[in-house]
DNA sequence: TAAATTCATCTTGCATACAAGAATGGGCCT
DNA sequence: AGGCCCATTCTTGTATGCAAGATGAATTTA
């Protein structure tokens, strides 16, 4: 019988180390560990109800895809990227993203590309009724859907760890005026780009939607001096 | 006192974990690790001097970046490429690295440049004295110096992941009659086009590069086709 | 008074121990 | 004789304990 009996997810998980691993990045993500929070392993062994072996290791991969640093003898911090790292971050998001674009315009099955205009129909509706978190959701799922389009599992598994790592700051971002609306507008050209199998429209449309968030970025830092940056 | 006094390294690491990462890499890249090999937590132990914790730390980390596979309650094991993920490495591999060389194209210092221009060199002196091992060293540097002469982290750890990831197999290619040679006048297309900061041709140049192995590792899996081969 | 040094405490890094699941081989049944 | 089932063994996953380095505060000294 395992030796402690409490449980961190409601659904069994293979290993108890997964479980952390993806519990941990929910909660970077969402917000309720913030950028430079230091995370003391046996205070989180505590919450998560197991021993700091698994969560050391859960602590090993989070570093390896970047959402989190640790420094040897030292602890683990969630990671905090300066102005500068966080465009130049996002200018590799851009390309990375513009690859899967254009291979998505080429490749996209029926069926993928109707299940992308699903969800910007679903966007929009969540557009309409000023719904931020159902509309972060959806924002997920529609770089989701690309990346899967691009029928390349690298692209696909290098997309989704730049897009995780920008997302605790994405998130601040779509809360500003008027945001919303305009991400929707960039999703839709994307997509329209895509069904047109226009793979060089699709990459420089999403190309430009990313880095549009690096301007946007720079205007919310100037308004919020010192919570988010790395300096 | 340490409880165990065997070294991994001569030189001094800050944490054993991080010296057992560095050791495996480079044996799996350098081929004493073939891929498919299973490897037995208490056996390397065992080998590297040290107990079963700082290695599944470290294993965890290497998985991590694709380099071995984890697959739960059963081991890990060091990735092997199927032709097809082969094909879908290498197609990204070399979209990423068009990315690094058309910023390096624009961004390189002088000092970069000519730093590139003797590695460039040197290769040439090895190519002559027909020496593989040389060759696939300096290889290694001269896409490590584009990679860093892209002046963006993010495509630099990117770059140097997916070289990593396809290097088990590059170093038996480096070996095919003439590919020497060819490599290092594809190199040298590469370097012309940086010098010039013609971002377009360096990233053109760079991707045929790559997928001119695609074509080659094809071609050389039909001549051997069980060593190696994913199915 | 300010800076530096030393000491106590805390956290990380590693080793060891134990339990559960997976793999393997032998025995039994058909 | 061949296939299936069960038990043994081996490997992985997790917990616990201990030692070294880092952190911070109090004390001493210039």
């Amino acid at each position: 019988m395992r030796q402690n009996t409490s449980v961190v997810s409601s659904s069994p998980t293979p290993t108890l180390k997964l479980a952390v691993v993806r519990r941990l990045e929910e909660e970077i993500v969402s917000g309720v560990l913030k950028p430079g929070t230091r995370l003391d392993e046996a205070q989180l062994a505590e919450r998560y109800g197991l021993s700091r072996t698994p969560l050391r290791e859960a602590l090993a991969q989070i570093a390896a895809s970047g959402l989190i640093e640790i420094r040897p003898r030292s602890g683990a911090f969630v990671t905090q990227l300066s102005p500068r790292a966080m465009l130049e971050c996002l200018s590799f998001t851009a390309e990375v993203e513009g690859i899967a674009a254009a291979w998505a315009a080429k490749r996209m099955t029926l069926a993928e590309r109707s299940e992308l205009k699903a969800l910007q129909e679903q966007a929009g509706a969540s557009v309409k009724k000023r719904d931020a978190d159902a509309y972060f959701e959806l924002n997920r799922q529609f770089h989701e859907a690309i990346y899967a389009g691009a029928h390349n599992s690298y692209v696909q598994e290098s997309a989704r760890k730049l897009f995780l790592r920008g997302a605790p700051y994405r998130r601040l971002q779509l809360r500003q005026r008027g945001r919303l609306a305009t991400s929707h507008a960039e999703h839709g050209a994307i997509a329209q780009a895509i069904f047109a199998e226009d793979s060089i429209g699709a990459a420089d449309a999403i190309r430009s939607h990313i880095m549009i968030q690096g301007d946007r970025f720079l205007e919310f830092l100037a308004a919020l001096p010192e919570a988010y940056d790395g300096s």
